[in-house]
RNA sequence: GGGCGCGUAGCUCAGCGGUAGAGCACUACGUUGACAUCGUAGUGGUCACAGGUUCGAUCCCUGUCGCGCCCA
């Protein structure tokens, strides 16, 4: 049956999965010849938010490269699928699906069913993902699919496996270890999730900012002479003052103000450091009197050089806080509202106050239970708070002002008014990655993990070798951040996640805080601390050294084991609950059970998803359990994903597989560059500019895209998509399935020379015609550029020899030159030859076009194997007969040389014309003699005489002889004139560039002898076909 | 401000010491046994700029200008 004018992609790329999946194509090991080695891609598990973008289609085609080469060739692979649960993502997706669909919200609905709902999320992402991952022809072991948080208590059915036992095991021992604390620190705080996110997940973006001025006046209307001078020391301002000028681009955080500082060398407030100032804001009659101190951090060039220090508000601050001993007053809750909770104002400034005037020393529990928002304040949003602040100390006179010209709207009469001085600048504001909110810093209870102590194997495996990283830039982006690493904040509050571990005593943690305020108690009324009970001393040095330390904390890896260390620590029988809230409305109903029970409840917060995506290389391969593909494909071979995680997960990943199993995760780290929208943009889920892969495989075809991926993916650069191009690599496939069609129509694929064509092994004494063997060498050049390129990770490279190669010298040439050759003593083997060269396409190009050579594969003969198993052929240089080769690039140029000039001639297309033989050497005539059907039948030239050139032809000058196409009368002398001229100038100015080179002394000393050589080469030919256009142009001189 | 990287054909990008490349676009012309999703032949580049190293620089070094990205 002859075959299809066109591929039809749709129709063939399902039925060629199906037939895949039917023969278990892609299962681990599938393929592998015995004792061999194993190979090993973790894909990088995509979110289960929605469907996958052209980020993940490029980067799943590299992948599936490499896992089709590896198959081909007989390794033992495995490439490993799966999804992350990406907790705040999804939970993002989620609400905003059940808001749509005006479901309960999450808080209304409560956490167990909110999961419920979050699970089925997750299933129908799942499916849409995987769908188009097959569609993308992505050769996983689907039935080793993983999920980050399979096997989580509440997971429902199907959802079945053990990584979330991987993932609490690793906190527990990592907890057990010291390397995980628990600390109240300021972190960046997302108040629309509300929930603590790490500083990676912040994006630091620019806004117009907006500073105001203003005066905080001196305790007691103290004043001070405020002195300016330039860089000579010449006092350009000299005034009395009785404030200081602080700018701010944040006013509503002044309440929380716990001191000004200046840099201890700025003179200008050198009279004042020590002193107090108040804060120029709340009612009057209760105004917080501040410390003015002195403190590296303020830069006394920017501003006023005065900086007003907020330590639960800012990080900066939160610095110079904690050296100062100044306290850290919260002032927002967790959605960034001005709190509206504790006593009133007055009750919480006199508390301040008291400290302020150091009568008073506070413990951190007290502190953060201080609400210093004035009433009037009291629970609006935080941007609605400033203005009202801003308007307070601006009709108070109290803001920096400056005189501006301005109309009166009714009178139009110009008048100067004092109006409050506010810059107007650019800054940098930090906002969540995924909620676009404003970050707050916030100082809240979290759980970190102590990177300084577990970075280190994770640079040292890099800087040894022991894991590559490419491209090599992406090495010193690592070292930069590893290097400088900060703490890694792991508990977020979400509910969609790994819930942590640890069970917290309510009973104890109570009585601690009691213990701390009644020695805070007695140290402030001046008693000696040593008059309070022993017991409560060494357990508060327990608590001050190491947080909230270990003391009433279990960690655990399930309720069961919890229950085992809380009954082994503490004398009272343990009692467990699911929430602090239900834990003391157990306690409130009688308040002895405290003295009777341990109450224990569970830590609501859960996991950071990349605390658990790190573990994907171990999780996957089913550890803790030593499994057998634990054994076998650990450490993996390649990482293949994008430069954007580096951090996030790759470096988590080093850090954790290393802390855990003390092994390496990968041997290879491939970053590609990240896919950008048409504007540049980063693709993304939540900005919706995502293009949908499997539009593009609809229009195109998946094998378009794939190719075009593999082609695009240059080492370091970004990738814009181009549908023009992917058009391009389409029609690439279309011109290998005619080329096939050709081959087909011709009997190649024939009963009859069957079982010899379909030989993987071709050898070359087999073969002896000139143009079969040279297309034989030229595959094989292929064959090792290609396989040369993938080892070096060069997929463009790749698929750039694949194109020339199928296209360029298989379809432009070798059919041309076959087609003389189908009939004659050279027909069976040029028949054989053909059905063996398509074959080498079908497979180097397998890994780049699954589909479309699977199809030509099976349509073009019986196979023992599919293609996906075909054998990867290892055949090199011995195959490739350099005098073939030379003979038929002979043959080539000729050809070219006498289209060229017969087009630039205007020489109807359709003419056959004679050609005289005005001088050839020997090696030309023989090639000649050889090959002058092809050269006749493709330069439309229908005989070949000897004879001198006559007057009016066209010179066709090759190396080793010249031809001459007689066209008296029918050219144009002076276009033939032209057309030589041109080809002579540019000869002789290559002439000259070559020469100068060579009679440069320096050059023939230092240049490498075959440099030299090539040149001079380069240099004879030039001069012969300088010399026979020259002779072709005096002829014409001569005509003329 | 710190780090990484990029300025090559009209567009999108390769190449990174030895005489400038691809695809698309553009121009002209369409023939012989697959292919108009095609064929043949062309047009088009001071390789951002200025210095330096070298026999030789698009490639290495320094600086300038412009543009990204990451981290402050």
């Amino acid at each position: 049956m002859p075959m299809e004018k066109n591929f039809n992609a749709t129709e063939a790329e399902a039925r060629l999965a199906a037939a895949w999946d039917a023969i278990g194509a892609f299962k681990a090991g599938a393929n592998a010849k015995p004792g061999a080695e194993p190979f090993c891609i973790m894909i990088p598990p995509p979110n289960v938010t929605g469907s996958l973008h052209m980020g993940h289609a490029f980067n799943n085609t590299l992948q599936d490269i490499l896992v089709r080469w590896h198959r081909m060739q007989g390794h033992d692979t495995l490439w490993q699928p799966g999804t992350d649960h990406a907790g705040i993502a999804t939970q993002m997706v989620t609400e905003r699906e059940m808001a749509k669909e005006g479901n309960l919200s999450r808080r209304e609905m409560g956490r167990e069913a909110f999961t419920q709902r979050v699970w089925q999320q997750k299933k129908k992402s799942r499916a849409t993902i995987i769908g188009q991952l097959k569609r993308l022809g992505a050769s996983c072991d689907w039935s080793r699919e993983a999920f980050t948080m399979s096997g989580a208590p509440d997971a429902p059915k199907g959802e079945e496996g053990n990584f979330h036992d991987a993932v609490i095991k690793v906190f527990v021992d990592l907890y057990n270890k010291g390397l995980i604390y628990r600390g109240k620190r300021l972190v960046n705080w997302d108040p629309h999730f509300e929930t603590a996110i790490s500083d990676l997940e912040v994006e630091q973006i620019e806004v117009a900012g907006h500073m105001w001025h203003f005066k905080y006046p001196l305790a007691g209307g103290a004043t001070y002479e405020y002195v300016e001078k330039d860089e000579d020391g010449t006092v350009t301002l000299r005034e009395t003052r009785d404030y200081i000028s602080i700018a701010t681009t944040r006013p509503e955080t002044m309440l929380g103000d716990g001191a000004v500082a200046v840099h201890p060398s700025d003179e200008r407030y050198a009279p004042i450091v020590g002193m107090l100032c108040e804060i120029p804001v709340g009612p009057k009659e209760h105004r917080r009197l501040i410390p003015i101190i002195a403190d590296e951090y303020p830069d006394p060039s920017f501003g006023s050089g005065a900086v007003k220090i907020t330590g639960a508000h800012d990080f900066n601050d939160y610095a110079v806080a904690k050296r100062a001993g100044i306290p850290c007053y919260r002032l927002m809750d967790t959605r960034a509202q001005m709190r509206a909770d504790g006593a009133p104002y007055d009750e919480a400034a006199t508390i301040a106050m008291a400290v302020a005037k150091g009568e008073k020393t506070l413990t951190e529990a007290e502190v953060d239970a201080i609400n210093l928002v004035p009433d009037d304040l009291r629970g609006l949003d935080r941007y609605e708070a400033r203005k009202r602040v801003i308007d307070q100390i601006t009709s108070e006179g109290l803001a920096v002002t400056q005189l501006v010209k301005s109309i009166d709207k009714e009178t139009g009469a110009e008048h100067l008014e004092l109006v409050p001085l506010v810059d107007q600048n650019k800054m940098m504001q930090p906002h969540g990655d995924r909620s676009k909110v404003v970050i707050e810093p916030m100082l809240t209870d979290q759980w970190f993990v102590d990177t300084a102590k577990i970075v280190e194997p994770a640079l040292e495996a890099v800087r040894s070798g022991r894991t590559k990283i490419i491209p090599a830039s992406g090495e010193k982006t690592y070292y930069h951040w590893l290097e400088n690493i900060e703490p890694w904040c792991i508990s977020r509050q979400l509910w969609w996640g790994h819930q942590i571990p640890v069970w917290y005593t309510l009973g104890r943690k109570l009585a601690l805080e009691d213990a701390e305020k009644s020695l805070s108690q007695h140290s402030q009324a001046g008693e000696d601390v040593r008059l309070v009970a022993d017991g409560i001393l060494k357990d508060m040095a327990e608590v001050r050294r190491s947080g909230y330390g270990d003391i009433g904390i279990i960690c655990a890896s399930n309720e069961q084991e919890a229950r085992k260390k809380a009954e082994a620590e503490f004398e009272l029988p343990p009692k467990f609950f699911a929430t602090e809230e239900e834990a003391k409305a157990y306690l409130a109903e009688d308040p002895t059970r405290g003295k009777r029970e341990t109450l224990l409840y569970r830590d609501p917060d859960v996991l950071d998803t990349w605390f658990s995506s790190g573990l994907w290389p171990i999780g996957t391969l089913g550890w803790p359990e030593q499994t057998p593909e634990l054994q076998k494909y650990f450490p993996t071979s390649v990482l293949v994903t994008g430069a954007d995680i580096l951090f996030f997960w790759v470096a988590r990943m080093m850090m954790m597989q290393l802390a855990v199993v003390d092994q390496v995760p990968f041997h290879t780290v491939y970053l590609h560059g990240l896919v950008r929208d048409a504007k540049g943009k980063k693709m993304s889920k939540s900005l919706g500019n995502v293009i949908d892969p499997l539009e593009i495989i609809d229009e195109y075809g998946t094998d378009a895209l794939r190719f075009t991926n593999a082609a695009m993916a240059s080492l370091g650069g970004t990738l814009k998509l181009d549908t023009n191009r992917i058009a391009g690599y389409r029609n690439f496939t279309t011109k290998l399935w005619n080329a096939t069609r050709f081959a087909e129509m011709n009997g190649v694929f024939g009963a009859e020379g069957m079982a010899q064509s379909h030989t993987s092994a071709i050898r070359s004494p087999d073969v002896q015609n000139t143009v079969n063997r040279w297309i034989i060498g030229e595959t094989a050049r292929a064959r090792i550029a290609v396989d040369d390129a993938l080892t070096n990770f060069r997929f463009n490279d790749a698929a750039d020899v694949l194109y020339k190669f199928v296209w360029g010298k298989v379809c432009d040439w070798y059919v041309e030159f076959a087609k003389p050759l189908m009939d004659g003593e050279f027909a069976p083997e040029t028949r054989a030859t053909m059905a063996w060269v398509l074959d080498q396409c079908y497979l180097l190009l397998h890994p780049f076009m699954p589909f479309i050579t699977e199809e030509l594969w099976g349509l073009t003969g019986q196979r023992a194997k599919m293609l996906v198993h075909g054998d990867w052929p290892s055949y090199g240089a011995e195959l490739i007969d350099e005098k073939a080769d030379a003979e038929m690039n002979w043959v080539i140029s000729l050809i070219e040389e006498i289209r060229s000039s017969r087009t630039q001639m205007r020489v109807p297309v359709g003419l056959k014309l004679p050609m005289l033989q005005v001088a050839l050497d020997d090696k030309g005539r023989a090639a000649w003699a050889r090959n002058q059907a092809i050269i006749c039948r493709l330069a439309r030239i229908d005989s070949l005489t000897e004879a001198a050139a006559p007057k009016g032809a066209i010179t066709v000058a090759v190396e080793g002889g010249t031809f001459a196409l007689p066209l008296e009368g029918v050219i144009d002398i002076a276009e033939e004139k032209a057309r030589l001229s041109k080809g002579l100038e540019k000869l002789k100015k290559d002439i000259a560039s070559l020469s100068g080179r060579l009679n440069n002394p320096k050059f023939v000393a230092s240049a490498p002898d075959e440099i030299i050589d090539e040149t001079r080469d380069n240099l004879h030919l030039n001069e012969a076909e300088a010399a026979k256009l020259q002779t072709a142009l005096a002829r014409l001189a001569d005509a003329g």
